[in-house]
RNA sequence: UGGGGUAUCGCCAAGCGGUAAGGCACGGGACUUUGACUCCCGCAUUCGUAGGUUCAAAUCCUGCUACCCCAGCCA
């Protein structure tokens, strides 16, 4: 056995030196996600950095819930996420954590420092205050606020707190530099009115501290040394640092925030935002619609948790930024369920296949490998009946050059089976084949010699009599098409709409081999030709429902031009 | 036109002064009781661009260019 290299990454170069050089003795990294929505594919990548570097360097992982914004955040995601994270393999041994348990630490800081003069209360509107930000070209102007008494500001402050005044009235501002060319430097917000129930505190607080503030402080508070997150948080790193500097005397550690690209999937929706306009608007059935890109979509679609984690580990960590070919993810899949996924035979678009020279009542229970690869895996037994399906693709009265599925005149192997001689067809008054004729050559049963014969096409099939009926839902993930053009940016909620692939669902009623009633919800089969089925984790009883996970490569379509 | 970033094969991505890893995709071939899988073979004389330093540069220096992010009382 060969151990997989794991490769390095400029996170942890920065890390090996942070140790080596004795800035930090140990790593403890947090995954902080806004429990507003639920965990997509593009979250993974954060997720696993996160965990893996702490793993890395024999450290742990909080998780904690930047639940800093009670107008859009709700338990549902909590738990929701928590499930998703544990079901991806991970768990927060670092602990659980709120940013909202630290509101009263946050407020004590609050205090602290508008006593100290790097705080004060400003009465700007937000319009005011965003003329008086100045530009990114102009600098900003002070707040006529600014140096207003400590003590004044602390009353207004405890006032706010008390609920004296309506929402957008003023808020708490850090006094650092209206000049800064950062703007993020310009006096920015640490406490809004906001007079709405938190999903933890309830109607404890009216008051709520804003990111730039309550992030640093939490990290601090949790021991954090290396706080991971995406490019667009580059230039709040010196506000970062302000706040942590600032706040020192009050707080355990000093953390390290690094910056990396965060995950873009072609033509993948990889917006909450948009995410939730699809739920909302009921263009899907929920977060967890198959055609969905979050976590729990693709795990009731049958993505495994050691598919996506490949994935993860092949797109690499670094600072560029990049959209990863939708392709890759798709091969991560394959490759997992390729060699675990039991094998077994469904029909999903049946074609009926009368084998003429079968006895009526002859039923022949033959072995199906569930693995080729994998003996240990055991076998199952699939029956041959005189009228069995197959695939409506796997005939062809007229055949296409190259094809070298069923046509009249043609033998075939039915898979595990008998090879058989197509001899016609039958059709109904408008032409279409309602069945095919075949005539089996009893002398090739599987296992016997004559079975060694060679011939160019071996098909799945099911019989007709000894089966169970299902539905299979073929899911598309929902796509984007390209925007093309000038205006590509300025997709709004229509265009973005618009842009998706309308056949992205389609439901077939098939045919299933009786071995599969045994499946639980979750597992996977590979339907032999046809791609990797999932059991969804959906069903009811009654007929039983399998997705599509992904397809397989199917050169086939390539090698006739289509 | 302020500030912060990034530029290596179609898509990711190693490389950290010594003469371009790997994966995906793609093309060709072998094998095949899944046209899958597997297996071979091919795929950057060149690293956004123009100069410079050096015996030697994707790696150092300088100047350009392109793209991304920032003007929420969102995170």
């Amino acid at each position: 056995m060969e151990t997989p290299e794991v490769r390095s990454n400029f996170i942890w170069d920065a890390i090996d030196e942070d140790l080596r050089s004795g800035r930090y003795q140990s790593v403890h990294t947090r995954f902080p996600p806004e429990p507003n929505g639920y965990l997509h594919i593009g979250h993974c990548k954060a997720l696993v950095a996160d965990f893996l570097t702490a793993e890395r360097y024999g450290g742990l992982t909080n998780l904690r819930f930047d639940d800093t914004n009670p107008a859009k955040e709700e338990t549902e995601y909590v738990d929701g996420i928590m499930a998703d994270i544990h079901w991806l393999g991970f768990d927060w041994k670092g602990g659980l954590f709120f940013a909202s348990e630290y509101y009263h630490k946050c407020y004590d800081i609050a205090e602290d420092w508008i006593n100290r003069g790097l705080a004060y209360v400003c009465e700007l509107s937000a319009e005011e205050v965003r003329e008086y930000r100045g530009t990114l070209t102009q600098p900003g102007k002070n707040s006529p606020y600014r140096d207003r008494p400590a003590a004044e500001s602390l009353d207004l402050f405890r006032r706010m707190k008390a609920g004296e005044f309506p929402e957008g009235k003023m808020i708490l501002r850090m006094k650092i530099d209206m000049a800064s060319p950062n703007i993020n430097m310009r006096d920015p917000a640490m406490y809004r009115i906001l007079y709405k129930e938190h999903h933890r505190t309830g109607k404890e607080w009216c008051i709520y501290p804003m990111y730039d503030f309550a992030h640093p402080i939490g990290d601090a508070i949790e021991g954090i040394t290396h706080s991971l997150c995406s490019l667009e948080y580059e230039d709040h790193r010196p506000l970062y640092e302000w706040v942590v500097d600032k706040a020192a005397g009050m707080l355990p550690s000093h953390p390290r925030q690094i910056e990396f690209s965060r995950l873009n999937l072609t033509r993948t929706i990889m917006s909450k935002r948009y995410l939730r306009m699809l739920v909302e608007g009921g263009y899907v059935s929920g977060w967890d619609d198959p055609r969905m890109p979050t976590l729990c979509a693709m795990r009731r679609r049958g993505y495994t948790p050691e598919a996506i984690r490949d994935f993860i580990d092949r797109i690499g960590v670094a600072k560029a930024d990049s959209t990863v070919d939708l392709a890759l993810l798709e091969h991560c899949v394959r490759e997992n369920l390729g060699g675990t996924a039991p094998r077994a035979m469904a029909v999903v678009k049946p074609l009926k296949v009368i084998l003429t020279n079968w006895p009526e009542d002859k039923q022949d229970a033959l072995e199906m490998e569930n693995h080729p690869d994998h003996p240990e895996m055991g076998s199952h037994t699939a029956t041959l009946t005189r009228e069995i399906y197959i695939e409506q693709e796997d005939f062809m009265e007229v055949p296409v050059k190259k094809y070298f599925r069923m046509f009249p005149g043609n033998e075939v192997r039915l898979k595990g089976a008998y090879i058989v001689r197509c001899d016609g067809c039958e059709k109904d008054a408008d032409g279409n084949v309602t069945a095919v004729l075949c005539t089996v050559d009893m002398d090739t049963r599987n296992g016997t010699e004559g079975a060694n014969r060679k011939v160019k096409g071996t098909l799945h099939w099911v019989s007709a009599t000894i089966n169970t009926p299902f539905e299979a839902r073929l899911y598309e993930p929902l796509l984007q098409e390209e925007a093309e053009g000038e205006d590509a940016e300025a997709a709004d909620k229509k265009d973005f709409i618009s842009r998706l692939n309308p056949a992205s669902i389609e439901v077939c009623h098939g045919f299933m081999e009786k071995y599969l009633d045994t499946a639980a919800p979750g597992d996977t089969f590979q339907f032999l030709r046809i791609g990797y089925y999932c059991k969804d984790t959906d069903s009811t009883p009654g007929l039983p429902v399998f997705n599509r996970v992904v397809g397989l490569r199917d050169t086939f379509k390539k090698q006739l031009g289509q």
